[in-house]
DNA sequence: AACAACATGTAATAAGTTACATGATTGG
DNA sequence: CCAATCATGTAACTTATTACATGTTGTT
């Protein structure tokens, strides 16, 4: 089991909505995806010319006038196979399927309610664990001291946990009828 | 701005709860964090030795029997004073904040009750900007063929951030009573 | 007999952050 | 004229994962 790289996929997710440039998948991501994902320049170029490299994305100069010009990258067919062989494939880290959310043009909805249903379900084996936790704590100092503060936060998990169930069976119902 | 490294926080964080093992460590992540943090052996093992090394703890081996000695790590005065500095300093990544309540019991809730405060504000100022996303895209293809995954995205994020911000509120008044 | 849980650790590798370096253009 | 935004990139570093290595004890 190898490590996966979200930031080659969203790099290439992002080429695959058409030509773009490091500074714009930024952008982007910045301004869309802030709030679960982020990517630092650091990671974009590089990626952006290891892709050409391999032949994932092909680039183009576009001179602007003075300034450095710009390196406006776009997706091959190679790229295209590689980014929907992952969109396809198998889930292995949380929170990888709301990255692959982002590219679902590039899968039909029958791909994509499986897999928020096998997320829906493994939420809903670990809410009555968690409710299990909730009861322990509120019965007693189990944890030391810091008891109501762990309580806190499973509360916290509890309902993000019925939210994300929530989530997860509406999103089913939308994709349905966008088949 | 330093990277914040936070399996030396959770492995100090641990030791300051009582003496413990790198395999006790791992199990109380598993059972009790795992919807928020994880840490492999990797990690834990070495940190544990450095923070030996640096003075941070002390350690004792303990037989047992023809097995494999436990090494049981124990926390100096040294190591609290960086964790309790960690606490009181500032957040400078998202959900720092989430695991510095797990040691909630170093700090008055007076300490705490602000840096809820400062969450909740910024969850209040965020979440206007999503409506507004959310208004975007549902007025239109913004974003090409992936726009309707982005709103079921992004509907999520502002019902997880509107959770984030009642959750915030709640927290504050069970301190304001634990004082 | 097999398997899970207890218990510790390392080496290779990969992934991600930060600080730095450079310079044009646009808006106030 | 100053700040923000546009625009690209690298090097050093830190952080994290994975696979491997080893052996015991308790349960089925």
């Amino acid at each position: 089991m190898h490590k996966i790289n979200y930031a080659r996929y969203i790099v290439l997710g992002m080429l695959s909505c058409g030509p773009t440039t490091g500074y714009e998948v930024k952008r982007f991501v910045k301004e869309f995806m802030s709030y679960i994902w982020d990517i630092s320049y650091g990671q974009i170029y590089p990626t952006l010319s290891l892709l050409e490299r391999q032949g994932c994305a092909t680039m183009n100069e576009e001179k602007t006038g003075g300034g450095r010009p710009k390196k406006v990258y776009q997706i091959t067919d190679q790229g295209l196979t590689e980014l929907q062989a992952w969109l396809r494939g198998p889930e292995t880290k949380e929170y990888e399927l709301f990255l692959k959310l982002c590219f679902g043009s590039l899968l039909t909805p029958d791909e994509l309610i499986p897999k928020l249903e096998a997320y829906r379900r493994k939420r809903e084996e670990e809410l009555p664990i968690m409710e299990e936790w909730l009861k322990t704590m509120e019965s007693g100092p189990v944890m030391g001291p810091n008891t109501p503060y762990y309580l806190l936060l499973t509360k916290f998990g509890f309902d993000y946990f019925h939210l994300e169930k929530e989530w997860c069976s509406q999103s089913i119902e939308t994709l349905k009828k966008l088949e």
